[in-house]
DNA sequence: CGCTCCCTTGATCGTTCTCAAGGCCCGTGG
DNA sequence: CCACGGGCCTTGAGAACGATCAAGGGAGCG
C-alpha cells in the first residue's frame, strides 16, 4: 500500500473507519487526484460556492469555519492528512461553510463526477464515504456538547486528545508528540473562547503536567490525565479498532 | 400522496430537500413502518446501543442529547415530524448519543435491513438519505457557531427561526404560530445556557415584540426582526426551494 | 535592523451561572 | 368542590468564567 501517495493516504484513513476489500482498494488507488500546494490562511471554498470537486488533505491542517453577522469566526472542524473537508459537497450543492488552510498545505482534488461514478459502481465505497461524513457529524456533536457544557480548560484538553487520536490513525504521532501548526487565535475560534483565555488555559495544562509544547510541537505527558481533563471517550470517532463495526 | 400516513410524512420531508421520482415515492410508500406511542422524556436509544432499526418521528418532538462526565446535558438536535433522528445508525453501529422524546410522541420504526435493501436497489434513495444526514450535520455546524460565538439572546432567536422553518416544511405552522412542547429547561440544554437565563432571554424576546407565547403555542410577531436577532439565514437547511439543488 | 506575527500578562467589565425562593397552573384525590 | 402536590415558570442577588482592552516581549524574515 502506497501510504505516501495521495490515494494510499486516503485509503489508509478510510480503512481506519471502514473495512475495504482488495478490489475496492484497487479502485480507489486508481482515482486521479490533482495535487496543489497552498499557503496558510487561504480559503479553499467559501460559503455560497458550488464546488465541482472535493478536496483531500495530503499535508498540513485545514479548518472548516463559519462567520457570524458580527464577524466572529467559529471553526467547526479541523482536518488532517487523509481527511476530505468538503465531502458533503457531493450531495449539498451549496456550501454552507468555508474551508481554509491553517498551515501550509498540500491538497488533492477529485472531481465530483469521478466520485459519483465510483459510488455508482461500488455501493460499498458509497457506504465508506457516507460513513466518513457521519463520523464528521459525530465530531460536530461532541464539539457542540463541549462548547455548550464544558469549560474552556476541558474543551482544550478534549481537542488535544482528539487531534492526537486522529493523527495517530495516519501515523503522524511519535511518542505522544505531534506537530500542531495552529495558532492560539485559531484554537480559540475552535473552542469558542478568546485568544487570551486560550493562552491561559494552555498554560494551565502545562502547569498541570498534562502537555508540553515547543514551537509547533506538542507532547502529551500524561495521556490518562489529559483524557480525564477533557472528558474524552474516543467512542464518537467510530474507529474500527475501538470495537465499532 | 398520503401526507397523513407515516410513509407520506417521510416522503414529504425527504422531498423538501431531495427530488424523488414517482417510482421512488412508490417504493418508499410501501416501506413497512411499525408505529408506537411514547410518553414524554423517554429514551428511544442510548449511548452505546447497537440499534437494528431507525426511528421516524410521526408526531411530537424528539431530541438528540449527550451527557458530560459532570452530568450536564447538551441537546444537539431537535427532531420534528418527518425526521429520522438516528438515521446515522445505518452506518455507525454504536450510538454516540442518546435520543429521547421531548413531548408525547408517535414514532415509526423501520429495520436497518429494510433500509439497506432499499438503498441497494435504489441508489437515488441512498443519496436522499445520505443528503438528509448531511443536512443534519449542517445544522450541527450552525448550532455550534451559535453556541460558540453568539449570545444566548441571539441563539434563542435563531432556534425559534429554525424550528419555524422546519415545521413549515411539514405543514405545522399556521400564521406564524406553531406548537412548541419544549420546556425552558430543555431549551436551555439546547442553546447551552441555564434555565434561568433562558427564561430571561425569552422575556426579552417577548418584550422586544418578536414573539408571543401562550401555553405551548408560540407566535412569531416580527419575522424579519427575529431573523435579524438570530442572525438567521436558512441556507444551511438546504431546502430545495431556497435555490439549493 | 526593523517589521510583523504571535505569545504573554495585567486589569476591568460583563454575560451568564448558581443558589434560593416564591408563584402559577393543573391534575389528583379526598 | 376544594386542598394538595408537583412540574414549570419567574425573580433576586452574588459569584464566576471568560471577554475585552491595553501593552509588552520574543522570534522569524526581508
Amino acid at each position: 500500500m502506497l501510504a505516501h501517495s495521495p490515494n494510499g493516504l486516503m485509503i489508509r484513513k478510510l480503512e481506519s473507519i471502514f473495512p475495504l476489500s482488495d478490489e475496492e482498494r484497487q479502485v480507489l488507488s486508481e482515482l486521479p487526484i490533482q495535487v496543489t500546494a497552498f499557503r496558510p490562511d487561504q480559503d479553499i471554498v467559501r460559503v455560497g460556492d458550488h464546488p465541482f470537486q472535493c478536496c483531500l488533505v495530503l499535508q498540513g491542517f485545514t479548518c472548516v469555519y463559519k462567520l457570524t453577522a458580527e464577524g466572529k469566526r467559529q471553526i467547526v472542524a479541523f482536518h488532517v492528512p487523509g481527511d476530505i473537508p468538503d465531502l458533503q459537497s457531493l450531495h449539498l450543492k451549496v456550501m454552507d461553510n468555508s474551508v481554509a488552510t491553517v498551515s501550509p498545505c498540500t491538497l488533492g482534488f477529485i472531481p465530483h463526477e469521478t466520485l459519483h461514478d465510483i459510488c455508482n459502481r461500488y455501493p460499498r465505497i458509497t457506504a465508506a464515504f457516507w460513513r466518513e461524513t457521519l463520523v464528521d457529524a459525530s465530531i460536530f456533536r461532541e464539539w457542540m456538547t463541549g462548547i455548550g457544557r464544558r469549560e474552556a480548560y476541558n474543551r482544550m484538553a478534549h481537542l488535544l486528545c482528539e487531534l492526537k487520536v486522529r493523527l495517530e490513525a495516519v501515523g503522524l504521532v511519535e511518542d505522544g508528540t505531534f506537530d500542531l501548526p495552529i495558532t492560539q487565535a485559531e484554537l480559540a475560534d475552535a473552542v469558542g473562547a478568546s485568544t487570551v483565555h486560550v493562552n491561559r488555559v494552555l498554560q494551565e495544562l502545562r502547569a498541570d503536567g498534562l502537555i508540553r509544547s515547543k514551537g509547533t510541537q506538542v507532547s502529551i505527558l500524561d495521556w490518562a490525565g489529559l483524557k480525564a481533563a477533557g472528558d474524552f471517550d474516543p467512542l464518537y470517532l467510530h474507529r474500527r479498532r475501538d470495537g465499532n463495526a
